[in-house]
DNA sequence: GCTCGATGTGTACACTTGTTCACTAATGTG
DNA sequence: CACATTAGTGAACAAGTGTACACATCGAGC
C-alpha cells in the first residue's frame, strides 16, 4: 500500500498502476502481492480504510484547535492545508478516486466525505451555531462545505508542494469560499425563497 | 478521439487506456495512431479542445434559454444535467482529467473552467445582478459556482444514465446549492466581516 | 492523368503484464 | 522443541504493449 501511495505521489493516475509496477517500487516479487490483495481494487478500498483513518486524525485536531470560534473558519481550513500537504499522496489518491475507475473506490470516499459532512454538521449543532436551520438545511450546508473543500484539493495538490506563495492563495480563496456559504447559510430561509 | 472517449464512457479510465487498446476500439491498426497523435497525452489534449467546444454550445443555451430572469438559477441546472446527459463520456472526460495523470489536461480542464467563470460573470454583469460586487468578489462567487457545478458531475455520472429518480435528486440539490450560494452572495461585504 | 500528401496496413521486435505453481524463510503459539 | 501460519521467492507462460519501418490506397490539385 506504501509503494503504491508513493506512486501516485510521484504522479502517476492509481487507475493506470499495475500489479508488478507496486510491487516492484515495493521491493518485492510480483507474486508477493497477492499475499495481501486480491487485485488492485482491493488494494484501492483498503487505501481507502486508511484515508479513513487519515481524515479522523484531521477531524480530531480541527476540533481541539478550533474551541475559540473567533477564527473558525480560517483555522479550519489552515489546518486542512497542513494535513493535505503532510498527507499528499493519500489526498492525492482520494482526489483520483473520485472519478476513479472502481465503482467500489469511488463509493467509499464518497461515503468518507458524507460522514465528515455529518460530523461536521454535529460539530456545528453542538456549538449552537446555524441554529436556525432545519436539521435538511444543515445537512444541506455542510455537504456544499465539504465539497468546496475537496475541490479546492485537486488545486492543492496542482501546485508543487514547496509552493508557499499558491498554497497561501488557495488557503486564502477557500477560507473565502466558505465564509460565502456561511453567510448563505445564515440568511438562509428553508422555504427557500 | 471517438474511440477513446467510448472507452471512457463505458467506465474506464482514459489514464488506463492505451493506444493499442484505443485503436482496436476505433477498429483500425495500432500504426494508425501515430497519423494523428504523438502520444496518449497528445490526445487527452486534443479532447480537451473539443471538450471546450461541448462547452461553449451549452453556454450558448442556456444565454438563449434563461432570459427570463425568473428561475434562473433552476432552469440553468436543467440545461447543465440535460448536456452533462447527452455528452456523458465528455463531461466524464472532464471529470477524470480534473484529477489525471497529465499535468497539461489537468491545466487545460482547469483553465475550461476558468474560462466558464468569467463569461457567467459577465453575464451576471450585464444582467445587473450582483451589482453590489466588486468585480473581485464576483469573481469569487462565479468560481464557487462553476466548483459546485463541477463537483455535481461527480455525482451526476456516478449514477446510471437512465435513473431519471436520482438524477432528479441531483439536480435539485444541486439547485439548492446554487441558491445558497447566491444568498450568501447577495449579503456579501467585500471587507470579509 | 499524374503526382503528392494523408491515411491505413502488415510485420517485426523487445518488453511488460497478470497469474500459476511449488518451494523456502521467518514467526509466534502450544 | 515441533508445528502451523504468514510472507516472500523463482521460474514459467500466454497475452498484451509501444514503437519502427516499408508498403498500399486513395482523393485533390497541378
Amino acid at each position: 500500500m506504501g509503494a503504491a501511495l508513493a506512486l501516485v505521489g510521484k504522479g502517476r493516475h492509481f487507475a493506470s498502476l499495475g500489479i508488478r509496477e507496486v510491487t516492484r517500487q515495493a521491493g518485492v516479487v510480483p507474486t508477493s502481492f497477492y499475499r495481501h490483495f486480491r487485485n488492485m481494487d482491493d488494494l484501492g478500498l483498503q487505501l481507502v480504510d486508511e484515508l479513513g483513518l487519515v481524515l479522523r486524525r484531521m477531524m480530531r485536531e480541527a476540533r481541539a484547535n478550533v474551541l475559540q470560534s473567533d477564527k473558525l473558519i480560517e483555522e479550519s481550513v489552515g489546518i486542512f492545508v497542513a494535513h493535505a500537504q503532510a498527507n499528499r499522496s493519500f489526498f492525492l489518491f482520494m482526489a483520483q478516486g473520485l472519478a476513479g475507475e472502481s465503482r467500489a473506490v469511488q463509493e467509499g470516499i464518497r461515503s468518507e466525505m458524507r460522514f465528515f459532512a455529518s460530523e461536521l454538521a454535529n460539530d456545528l449543532r453542538r456549538l449552537r451555531l446555524m441554529d436556525h436551520l432545519s436539521d435538511a438545511d444543515l445537512d444541506l450546508t455542510c455537504d456544499l462545505v465539504v465539497r468546496t473543500v475537496a475541490f479546492s484539493l485537486t488545486d492543492l495538490l496542482s501546485v508543487s508542494p514547496g509552493d508557499d506563495y499558491q498554497i497561501g492563495q488557495i488557503r486564502k480563496r477557500t477560507t473565502r469560499f466558505l465564509q460565502m456559504i456561511f453567510v448563505g447559510a445564515g440568511h438562509w430561509q428553508s422555504d427557500g425563497a
